[in-house]
DNA sequence: CGATCACGCAACCATTTGGTTGCACGTTCT
DNA sequence: AGAACGTGCAACCAAATGGTTGCGTGATCG
C-alpha cells in the first residue's frame, strides 16, 4: 500500500513542478546550484526583471522547499535546499515505473495470445 | 560548448515542468501512463472537472509534447510520449551536475587550504 | 550623524490560467 | 431517419501570476 494517498502525492509533486516550471526560477534553482549561496541582490544581478520579482520568485521557491534563506546583516542570503529536487525526479521515476509495468502487462498478454 | 543556448535550454525545461505543475495534468500523466491510451471521454470519467478542462489539460500536455493524440471514430484518443519525460528528468539531473560540481569545487578548495 | 545599501511591504496592473456553460457538427447505433 | 454520443469552439468569469513602482526600515559605511 502507499504511504501517502496517491491524490495528495500528485499535488505535493505538481507544487514542485510548479515552482520549477518558470524560467525566471529554473534560472534562480541552477544559478544557486552551481554558483553556490547569494544574495537577494546579488541573484538580481544579471537578472532582465527588478529585484522585487526576483524576491517573489525566490519566496515561491521557498514555500515549494526547494531553497531556504537566512538573514545575514543587511542582506539575505538564499542557498539550494538540494535533496528537494530528489522528490521531483522521484515523481517523474514513479511514472516511469507506471508506465513499465504498462508496457509489461502488454507484453505478458502478447505472449499469451501467442501461444 | 554547450548544444544549445543556456537561456533557451531553461526555457524548454521550464515549459515541461509548467506543463507538469498542475495536479489534474499530473494525474492525467500518470493515469495515460499507468493505464495506456484512453479517450477524452474516458479520462474525464473520474475527474472532479469538466470535459472541456480536461480537453484543454490535455491540449496543454499536447503543447508541451508530453501527450500525442489522434481521432478515431468519434473519439479522440490520447497517448503518453513517455521519452519526452526523460527531458524533465535530464533537466533535474542537470542541475545536479552543476551542484556536485560545486561541491567538487569546495572542496578542493578546502583541501587546498589544509596544507 | 548622514548617506547609502539591501530588503520587505503594499498597491496596483495586465495577462494567463483554470474553470464553466451553451451550442454546433460529425459519428454511431437502432 | 432520428436519437444519442464524443468533440470542438466560443464566450465568459474569477482567481492566480508575474511584473511594476513607491515607500519605510534597519544595517553599514564615511
Amino acid at each position: 500500500m502507499p504511504r501517502q494517498a496517491s491524490a495528495a502525492r500528485v499535488k505535493q509533486a505538481a507544487a514542485l513542478f510548479h515552482a520549477l516550471g518558470d524560467p525566471t526560477r529554473l534560472s534562480l534553482v541552477q544559478r544557486l546550484s552551481s554558483k553556490g549561496p547569494e544574495s537577494t541582490a546579488g541573484l538580481s544581478e544579471g537578472a532582465a526583471v527588478s529585484r522585487q520579482a526576483i524576491s517573489k520568485h525566490l519566496r515561491v521557491l521557498s514555500d515549494a522547499g526547494l531553497v531556504l534563506s537566512f538573514r545575514e546583516g543587511r542582506e539575505r542570503i538564499w542557498k539550494l535546499k538540494p535533496n528537494r529536487l530528489q522528490d521531483a525526479r522521484a515523481a517523474i521515476n514513479h511514472i516511469d515505473a507506471l508506465w513499465d509495468e504498462a508496457l509489461d502487462r502488454l507484453q505478458a498478454h502478447v505472449e499469451a495470445a501467442d501461444s
